[in-house]
RNA sequence: CGGGAAGUAGCUUAGCUUGGUAGAGCGCUUGGUUUGGGGCCAAGAGGUCGCAGGUUCAAAUCCUGUCUUCCCGACCA
């Protein structure tokens, strides 16, 4: 596990927030000193942001990995002639970064990998017997965005992960799109977020069926058509679909709700297999291109998402399971400090911790403390005289006095 | 790209209408005091007023251009 001083771990909380984040949760980015921004749409992970995202992309491992997915790295900076391949150097347009390098050849910053992937499998593609693939990388993306907004949820450069699938036929095709489906609801419920997945358009990426998953906020960019009788449920861009409007599966009512898309799942088909020329030998002895599939996540975005859901105006509470750490020790004086370190040193074996060692008073270690929201607390006060801590847990609300030698046991029964 | 708003110390900002040596709060440094919810007192440090040009005896302030940021729209795997 792990313990880290305070005092050493960059924190640079804000008492105000920057007067132009108009968001929750880019007002808190901030504020809680988790993110630092260098031009817009573009922006730093400070240590505690860094922690989070760490936590949110083992998540996404896991669950990739144990479904025989495998992870890999591809560049972000990709050679035109791939893109002309495809057709999307002139399909693309302006959100496409491009740039050139020393000899005056086309690159672009890549905003998607679709080209790289396809490259990439084509060359060992001979036989069906090579198939089914599913690759997956976690990486920064490119997109030159006309307007880059609220904090991390609209960014030029952001973190994203995202998996391919080659298979030999549309049924296994199917089976991997249900399989990441089924994936992505544990991996949003995991984070602690509650997710809806709509149907939608598959936009510039081409291909037939796709669905979002979305993060019901107010300050969502997409508008969610519901229906309030069967489990029916669209982006509006695509379906239209207005409050009160019939449902087209059962004709029940619509409603309509905002959300943050923070993830994606397409059924690709041979768009760029056919174009890039992806094939291979099937059992008919006769040369198919693969049927592709590919699968998003935001993970930046997700980290947003996460703070806008598990917050209120001052102060984040992380869900279990994106916790930066799990345990923050408030040694209230400088003469609690040595006690909180021997205490940091133990529950540091089982935890990871935070301690904040830092010479300030109370009211600022609390005030940081709520701020950037890790969900239980041991608080080295007064009360250290009669061998007392006060344990606080966050989920639930409650603070109690514990003997300091029993500590250890009761944080085993309470701590999940 | 169209519409709107804004750039003054690390952060939040006053001053701009009506031109005359740039102010405050927080933060920072030093000393004192305080010690369970962003303390108090005192003394300090910190500024190319986004940038360039123009008008003027004199520009943070007026004019022109430009860059940047935010909001609405268009756009968006």
């Amino acid at each position: 596990m792990f313990a880290m001083k305070q005092s050493l771990f960059f924190i640079p909380t804000l008492k105000e927030a920057p007067k132009d984040a108009e968001v929750k949760s880019h007002r808190l980015l901030s504020r809680a000193g988790l993110v630092k921004p260098a031009a817009a749409g573009i922006y730093s992970y400070l240590p505690l942001g860094q922690r989070v995202m760490r936590r949110i992309e083992r998540i996404v491992r896991e669950e990739h990995d144990k479904r025989g997915c495998s992870e890999l790295l591809m560049p972000a900076l990709q050679p035109r002639d791939l893109w002309d391949e495809s057709g999307r150097w002139s399909d693309y347009g302006p959100e496409l970064m491009r740039l050139k390098d020393r000899k005056e050849r086309d690159f672009c910053l890549g905003p998607t990998h679709e080209e790289v992937i396809t490259a990439i499998v084509r060359d060992h593609l001979d036989s069906y017997k090579k198939l089914p693939l599913a690759l997956y990388q976690i990486q920064t993306k490119y997109r030159d965005e006309l307007r880059p907004r609220f904090g991390l949820m609209r960014g030029r450069e952001f973190v994203m992960k995202d998996l391919y699938t080659f298979s030999e036929n549309e049924e296994d095709l199917d089976f991997w799109y249900e399989t990441m489906k089924e994936a992505y609801t544990v991996i949003f419920e995991r984070m602690g977020l509650e997710t809806r997945i709509v149907s939608s358009d598959t936009g510039q990426i081409g291909g037939d069926v796709a669905h979002e998953f979305m993060v019901m906020s107010e300050v969502g960019e997409d508008t969610i058509a519901y229906c309030t009788e069967c489990s029916y449920a669209s982006n509006q861009d695509f379906s239209g679909l207005e409050t009160g409007d019939a449902c087209p599966e059962c004709g029940g009512r619509s409603e309509t709700a905002k959300g943050i898309e923070v993830g994606n799942i397409f059924k690709l088909g041979t768009k760029y297999s056919e174009s890039m020329n992806a094939r291979f030998t099937g059992r008919d002895g006769k040369r198919h291109p693969a049927q592709m599939g590919c699968y998003g996540i935001g993970i930046s975005r997700t980290l947003m998402a996460a703070v806008e859901q598990h917050s209120d105006e001052e102060s984040i509470l992380w869900p279990k399971e994106i916790r930066p750490f799990d345990i923050h020790i408030l040694p209230l004086a400088d003469e609690h400090v040595e006690k909180a370190e021997a205490l940091t040193k133990e529950l540091g074996s089982s935890y990871e911790v935070l301690m904040d060692d830092r010479s300030e008073r109370p009211g600022v270690k609390f005030k940081d403390a709520d701020l950037i929201g890790i969900p239980y607390r041991v608080v080295l006060g007064r009360s250290l005289e009669e061998g007392k801590v006060e344990f606080v847990d966050r989920y639930r609300g409650e603070k109690e006095l514990i003997p300091i030698q029993g500590l250890r046991e009761h944080l085993e029964n309470v701590i999940d």
